[in-house]
RNA sequence: GCGCCCGUAGCUCAAUCGGAUAGAGCAGCGGUUUUCUAAACCGCAGGUUACAGGUUCGAUUCCUGUCGGGCGUACCA
């Protein structure tokens, strides 16, 4: 429709003259229905240019696009309104056409095309497996699995990757945590020391580091490897440290799937190293002069990207600092030959990736291929109280609790329904008691509400089969329900470009409240055959909507609740 | 100090890469069920978009500055 639009208007200009070969038609959807369905403000931004008033342009576009004239199965009216919007409406014939190509196609409706025979990688929740995945993880796995969703439904062929590293000094830490604890298992009666401060000190085995992890996971899988009678060797660290990393990432696996998420690969930092790319990367940095040597270690010149100050790049002691992998990683990425790489991080790298970014297009390569979502830290509120969170000092609440108290919808449409770039407020007791003022329900509650509509008309024998009269929409509820389906391809390739799922959750709500408008002022069933027909194909067309919307956000879409 | 994000109704948040009268939910007040699922619908009230300038036909949106909150600013990741 757009582009017809746009094709027919570029003809009115062509005639009209002195429009600038670079002006770009743009259009937009009114929020207010008085304003038509399509509006275009070429007249305002084309005012200086043509040394004439905004209204007089309109008007000359206008009785141009009449003249031509416009196909009256498409735009049922122009209008110049306000400062010089053209204002379209678009005709009801066009409407019901639209209604049926959602109909045809089902659950296909609201894919696009611009990704097709494109790949991406979306790399997301690359936690370190040192305990369970919390609250504030929940928040990137589930952006980074909707973003992967929405590539896919615009046409990208999507795999989804989690990095991490397992030979960092807080694996390390994690390691002599669970020996401590084995070794009280070992010996119960062994000496025990307190530490933390003040009313958060705790009791530990002497052994226990003081940097120590004090979740009871730690416990658990000394225990476990206790249990299992193996002999170990108390000088063998790195024992304890596969023990707890396979424990862990076992975890961590299964909460990933509970919340619908499914990783097509794990990188390991580690491979980064054993191949000695991160060596190779050093000397072609030295090649460039963007790396050289002081004090023992490595620098890189990171004040030729903009920087205050050079960084490290490898430590006097010969460890890589995080950079040098992560440069090393995303080079490993754009070779792998996608078209799309997207890290989904948190505030906290906020002041990192840069580096990374500019190293990486400094040695030659396409960084603008890397799109970095960078979401702000979620806020746990319990009891009016912010608690602050640590996978150390075990102040957390997992997503797994976080799924327990409010199931696997609610937790991923409230990570979802929010802007990335905001902080999130996550109000425990209220998530908890409110799930019946959650917008999910909302949502599952039009698309269930629709199939026992179905149900019932099937069931006192209602035909659904033969093709409807959709001509017989006519309400100003169905009507507007109509426009509102017609949003979801749009709605979805515009959240996918932009990395925001929040705006298809937003769409979805505004589906949702046009079905109970209609709902409300429309029936079904007990109306005249081909009424309830054409009302029948107006719902279906609905649940498609909701369903496929949701499915994209992950979220189920029940036929009953 | 410097960098990035944020500041919108009492609370939590939207606002279509600058558009028309800034919108929802919750909380508050008042209505609506002999009718397809009331987890609902309708109405009322609630705003100097933190503040001050600037850019232009037009600013919540862009620029500058101030104030306030968050995250960074390690030879931690």
């Amino acid at each position: 429709m757009q582009a017809y639009l746009h094709r027919q208007i570029l003809l009115v200009l062509e005639e009209m003259g002195g429009v600038p070969s670079d002006f770009m038609l743009e259009f937009q959807q009114p929020g207010n229905p008085e304003h038509g369905d399509l509006a275009c403000n070429a007249a305002m931004q084309l005012a200086r240019h043509l040394k004439r008033g905004p209204k007089q342009i309109a008007d000359a576009i206008k009785s141009g696009l009449e003249t031509l004239p416009l196909d009256s199965n498409k735009i049922s009216s122009v209008e110049v309104a306000g400062p010089g919007f053209l204002n379209f409406r678009i005709s009801n014939a066009y409407l019901f056409d639209s209604l049926s190509d959602i109909l045809s196609a089902g659950l296909a409706y609201g894919q696009t095309h611009s990704g097709d025979g494109k790949r991406a990688l979306v790399e997301f929740v690359s936690a370190n497996p040192t305990g369970p995945l919390t609250v504030g993880h929940g928040r990137n796995a589930v952006l980074g699995d909707t973003i992967a969703r929405l590539l896919q439904w615009t046409g990208y062929k999507v795999e989804r990757e989690y990095y991490f590293n397992d030979a960092g000094r807080q694996m390390r830490v994690l390691g002599e945590s669970v020996k401590a604890r084995f070794m009280a298992e070992l010996d119960p009666k062994i000496a025990t020391k307190m530490i933390g401060e003040g009313e958060e000190k705790v009791e530990v085995p002497v052994p226990f580091p003081e940097d120590g992890y004090l979740g009871d996971y730690i416990a658990e899988i000394a225990k476990e490897l206790f249990d299992s009678g193996e002999t170990v060797d108390l000088d063998d660290t790195d024992r304890f440290k596969r023990a707890a990393e396979q424990k862990i990432f076992a975890e961590i696996g299964a909460t990933l799937t509970r919340m619908g998420i499914h990783m097509d690969s794990y990188f390991n930092e580690r491979s980064l190293y054993d191949s000695g790319q991160i060596w190779q990367i050093i000397e072609r940095f030295r090649e460039k002069e963007l790396a050289y040597d002081k004090d023992g270690a490595i620098w890189l010149k990171t004040t030729a990207f903009g920087k205050e100050a050079d960084t490290v790049l490898v430590k006097s002691t010969g460890e890589p600092t995080y950079r040098l992998p992560d440069i090393g990683y995303h080079i490993d990425k754009i070779e792998r030959g996608y078209d799309r790489i997207v890290d989904v991080f948190g505030a906290d790298h906020i002041a990192t990736f840069p580096d990374v970014v500019e190293g990486v297009r400094a040695l030659g390569y396409d960084a603008d291929r890397i799109e970095v979502i960078i979401y702000q830290f979620v806020t746990l509120v319990r009891s009016g109280q912010a608690v602050k969170m640590s996978t150390r000092k075990a102040t957390y609440v997992t997503l797994d609790e976080l799924m327990d108290e409010v199931g696997e919808d609610v937790t991923r449409f409230f990570f979802l329904m929010r802007s990335p770039n905001t902080h999130l407020e996550f109000d425990l007791d209220l998530a908890k008691e409110a799930s019946d003022t959650n917008p999910v329900f909302y949502l599952q509650y039009a698309h269930a509400r629709i199939q026992s509509i179905l149900r019932k008309a099937d069931d006192i024998g209602m035909d659904r089969k033969s093709p409807a009269d959709l001509s017989l929409l006519s309400h100003q509820t169905e009507i507007a329900l109509i426009k509102m389906l017609m949003g979801l391809p749009e709605n979805i390739s515009k959240a996918a470009e932009l990395g925001e799922p929040h705006r298809l959750a937003n769409y979805l709500r505004e589906v949702a409240v046009a079905f109970t408008q209609f709902y409300g002022s429309c029936r079904i069933i007990g109306e005249a055959e081909n009424v309830a027909g054409a009302r029948m194909a107006l719902a279906s067309a609905t649940a498609q909507v909701l369903k496929n919307g949701l499915s994209v956000l992950g979220i189920s879409a029940p036929d009953r609740m």
